[in-house]
RNA sequence: GGGAGUUUAGCUCAGCUGGUUCAGAGCAUCUGCCUUACAAGCAGAGGGUCAGGGGUUCGAAUCCCUUAACUCCCA
């Protein structure tokens, strides 16, 4: 057999990953065993793999496939989210490219549109997934609107309705005037932006005096309701309680006094529009102001508006200013850069907006999230999450939890008759009329609103509540809005077992509470925390153990990947060229939990060298003729051979315990280079070199079946990272059944760590290195052969290993001598001396070197000595300390004496 | 404006409760090698006053204070 020397991954991956799913390796049913459960952050729908799931999903199937090798009934259950704006937004412009709009069709009409959508392009991310080697158990994959998903939403809300956590209120919210629908804060991304600040006159009643300000919206100024300073600015007392005039509206309002205004922003001076900003409302709240609302729901200048109906606001701005300015009461313009928020959906300019939203109190249900992770019970890893987590929820907001959309769970109340949406304020009416009014409509809507699961359910309600037993179902008229995506989200690790919609099955009290969950810190907030909070409420129990907040990956340059652009590479045409092995390598070395990671192609190609070289050990093991089997006798191993295996079982041990404490702290890049370092340094560069035949000789088939054994144990410690190279050597090093697979390979025991035969083989490595280095400082080709004398204290471990040096430094002859040898170079490894004889050495430069060395080692002990001579050191320091202090003593001593009489 | 975090070799990061031969790794760099597993490789080497300053201590990358730069969260 023939194999290249470059191993082709694309031959391989493909059909290991069928063979897998054909022998449904990574289903998962209950059983004894003790489950292990991931769920996977839910991609959206509509999403296409990038690198940050590349990260994020590879982290986990490294996570699940350890388990699953450890004997635990692992379980990664995959799906997705059905991410109601982002959803929306790409079927309402699929449909405008046929020339359908959303209102002309109707809400049925429209989500069958939008489940054809999904049917077609939806979860296209998941089949991408297995490209990767996602060993999930796909029978499970959950869609966040399926049916039982949907009922469990809705019956959810119902119940925290009926708990009392949640009520209807007028609030001002983050309008998105494209998608038609309030976002929420987090969905709110703020961009440096320049715009225009234009210095605008009011002038003051009954004078020709006049204030300016300054404001970046002069299209609000036909909302205005006040004019606002700060009670201590001095520039302006003598106007307490006087009056201006709306330019061109000419409408009188009052100068009021607040702390909040920033004196040193513009004039000091503030135009107050309550209803269209977020801090003027609060300080129209403050003041009793009037809410006049100008801008519409589509952006644009409403009937309110005293000029420029029906002009968009962006327009209206311009137009305003021109206006403005023909009138003389234009101050000045300048440039002004400031921060604006933009629709994360649809990157429209975000409009503050008044408008009846549901909301959930989260108070109560957020505190038992609070204390789960400050008692650690949920543990957050990097821990510094812990802090900003903490001081999130101590000030936790209210949820609003209502979208103007379409594509999600339609919120389940129902309006008893008529349409009862207050949108907002009339003109003229001040905000505490509106409040009274709203409190007073919250109090009638409990006559007539009901909330109920059903229609069915709701109009017994409906009955019930009214009296009226003549009501009907047409009587009945259903929220248009549906929940906020997380609203449904929130309760993914207990519904995907269906624990909201059957709590009491078997399944869910197996699985649930789940182990590990693998996210962004992004969504700490906005998901983690609500995931927590919802556990508790409905199981009682926190929904996981550990989050794992990974990092964002950015390009070399620190820039997050964007399409815009253009520096994220395509992850499919990476796993293409490279192959997914490598690219999981490549990401995972550099990603200690929170940290971003920079991106870079050298990173893919340090796993694909990697790949290539445990491809090639793999060659050299299988191109080796076998002594020993069938009719023969069978030849024991040599000790050189024994030593080496018995050296590198202890060596193979070691590194798995250290494997297991960095499991245990999440240290995925540090497990994944002890690997790396066990394969490339321990293993093929010094185990193998050890056990590898002289050109054309054959193995013993007791060596080879050492070598053989240990290559699979290692080809089960690296399945987690590099799952599709390590299946194929391991089926490939020897003779495999149909339906054996490494990815369900158990782990043996971690034996015996033999500690002195570990450092004892160290201090020989030490030696061969420091020998090969003298070779080449004097230019010896590695195929010249040297003698070695050495002077030593231990002479039986250079004795046990001396056929090992032999092999290693090519050497003719090894002795062991008592004296300095007249004539050598020589080489000092801790207290051991070595000499090889050489044609012509140069000896100034050897005394030289010995000099700098002596120099070095005085200078040392001196230092060892200050500590020594210090009572207090001798007094504090632990008594371990004190004798290591003493032993570098004696050795820096011994070593001058050698050095010394080399001289 | 409030809060949190980061700053260690050219790059990305380790370095636990202060103490082993004057700080480690991978990558990158440099030198020499096409030595029949691997040039996607082999054998070596160089590279850091641990951001600056001050303090505590017998002893500080590690603890405290301070300055600076950067990042994130909240307003």
């Amino acid at each position: 057999m023939t194999l290249s020397t470059k191993y082709s991954p694309s031959e391989v991956e493909d059909k290991w990953y069928a063979k897998w799913i054909e022998n449904q390796l990574f289903k998962s049913v209950p059983d004894e065993r003790t489950p292990y459960t991931i769920v996977m952050p839910p991609p959206n729908v509509t999403g296409v793999l990038h690198m940050g799931h590349m990260l994020n999903n590879t982290i986990q199937d490294v996570l699940v496939r350890r388990r699953r090798m450890m004997g635990f009934n692992a379980l990664w259950v995959p799906g997705t989210d059905h991410a109601s704006i982002a959803t929306e937004a790409k079927v309402v412009n699929l449909l405008r490219e046929q020339g359908i709009k959303k209102s002309e069709i109707g809400r049925e009409e429209f989500l069958k549109h939008a489940f054809v959508w999904k049917e077609k392009y939806g979860g296209i991310i998941l089949q991408q997934l297995r490209k990767l080697g996602a060993s999930c158990d796909w029978d499970r994959t959950t869609f966040t609107m399926d049916d039982h998903y949907y009922k469990a939403v809705v019956d959810t809300f119902v119940d925290l309705y009926e708990k009392g956590y949640i009520y209807r209120g007028l609030r001002m919210v983050n309008w998105d005037v494209k998608a038609q629908t309030a976002v929420s804060d987090e969905e709110v991304i703020f961009q440096d932006k320049t715009d225009k600040l234009y210095y605008v006159k009011y002038v003051i009643e009954g004078t020709n005096d006049y204030l300016t300000v300054a404001t970046t919206r002069p299209e609000t100024i036909m909302g205005d309701s006040g004019l606002a300073i700060h009670p201590e600015d001095e520039r302006y007392t003598h106007l307490h309680g006087k009056k201006v005039i709306v330019p061109l509206v000419n409408r009188v309002i009052p100068i009021i006094l607040d702390e909040y205004v920033d004196r040193e922003f513009g004039t000091g001076c503030l135009k107050v529009t309550p209803a269209h900003d977020k801090n003027d409302y609060e300080i129209g709240l403050r003041h009793n102001l009037e809410i006049i609302d100008t801008i519409g729901l589509d952006g644009k200048l409403n009937d309110k508006s005293p000029f420029f109906v029906g002009e968009d606001r962006e327009v209206a701005r311009k137009m305003m200013a021109k206006a403005l300015k023909a009138a003389d009461l234009m101050e000045k313009e300048e440039e002004y850069a400031h921060s604006v928020g933009f629709s994360e959906r649809t990157n429209a300019v975000i409009e503050p907006k008044l408008s009846m939203q549901w909301f959930l109190d989260m108070k109560k249900i957020s505190e038992p999230a609070l204390s789960a992770v400050l008692e650690g019970k949920v543990n957050l890893i990097p821990e510094k999450f812990t802090n900003t987590y903490r001081h999130w929820m101590e000030n936790v907001k209210d949820w609003c939890l209502s979208r103007q959309l379409w594509w999600g769970q339609q919120i389940p109340a129902y309006f008893i008759s008529g349409e009862l949406k207050v949108e907002s304020g009339e003109l003229g009416e001040t905000s505490a009329e509106i409040s009274e009014k709203i409190s007073e409509n919250l109090r009638e809507n409990q006559q007539l609103f009901v909330v109920a699961s059903t229609k069915e359910e709701a109009l017994e309600k409906a009955k019930a509540l009214t009296g009226n037993a003549a009501l009907t179902l047409a009587d009945l008229k259903q929220d248009e809005d549906v929940l906020d995506t997380w609203a449904s989200s929130w309760l993914w690790p207990m519904e995907v077992f269906k624990g909201i919609s059957n709590p009491d099955n078997e399944e869910f009290k197996y699985y649930y509470p789940t182990n590990d969950l693998v996210t962004a810190p992004e969504i700490l907030f906005f998901w983690v925390a609500r995931m927590v909070m919802a556990g508790y409420e409905y199981a009682g129990e926190k929904p996981f153990q550990n989050v794992y907040l990974t990092g964002i990956v950015r390009d070399k340059q620190r820039r997050k990947m964007s399409k815009s652009l253009g520096n994220s590479p395509d992850p499919l045409d990476l796993i293409a060229v490279s192959g997914a092995d490598a690219v999981r390598m490549g990401m995972l070395l550099c990603s200690p939990a929170g940290n971003d990671i920079l991106y870079d192609d050298e990173l893919v190609e340090q796993g694909r060298n990697f790949a290539n070289k445990i491809w090639n050990a793999f060659r050299l093991i299988k191109g080796w003729d076998i002594v020993g089997t069938g009719q023969c006798p069978v030849p024991t191993m040599s000790e050189m051979e024994i030593n080496a295996s018995e050296w590198f079982e202890s060596r193979l041990n070691e590194v798995r315990k250290t494997l297991d404490t960095q499991f245990e702290q999440f240290r995925l890049s540090e497990a994944l280079m002890s690997v790396y370092k066990l394969i490339w340094d321990d293993f093929c560069a010094n185990y193998l070199e050890m056990m590898k035949p002289p050109y054309g000789d054959p193995i013993s088939a007791a060596a080879y079946g050492k070598v053989q054994h240990f290559f699979e144990e290692l080809m089960t410690i690296l399945h987690p990272f590099m799952p599709f190279i390590s299946e194929e050597l391991w089926q490939n090093v020897r003779e495999r059944g149909e339906k054996q697979f490494l990815a369900t390979t158990q782990y043996s025991e971690i034996g015996e760590v033999n500690a002195t035969l570990l450092s004892e083989m160290q201090h020989i490595l030490e030696v061969v290195v420091a020998i090969r280095a003298f070779r080449a400082s004097k230019q010896i080709s590695p195929k010249e052969t040297i003698e070695l004398f050495i002077k030593t204290t231990q002479e039986p471990i250079f004795e046990k290993h001396k056929a090992l040096i032999k092999k290693f430094l090519n050497t003719s002859e090894i002795t062991f001598v008592s004296e300095k040898v007249q004539g050598a170079g020589a080489v000092m490894v801790g207290t051991d001396e070595f000499f090889i004889p050489l044609k012509n050495i140069d000896l100034a430069a050897e005394k030289a070197k010995a000099e700098k060395e002596i120099a070095y080692l005085e200078g040392f002990l001196v230092s060892v000595n200050k500590k020594l001579d210090n009572e207090k050191f001798v007094a504090n320091a632990k008594p371990e300390i004190l004798e290591a202090e003493r032993k570098k003593k004696a050795d820096a001593e011994q070593k001058l004496v050698a050095l010394r009489e080399g001289l």
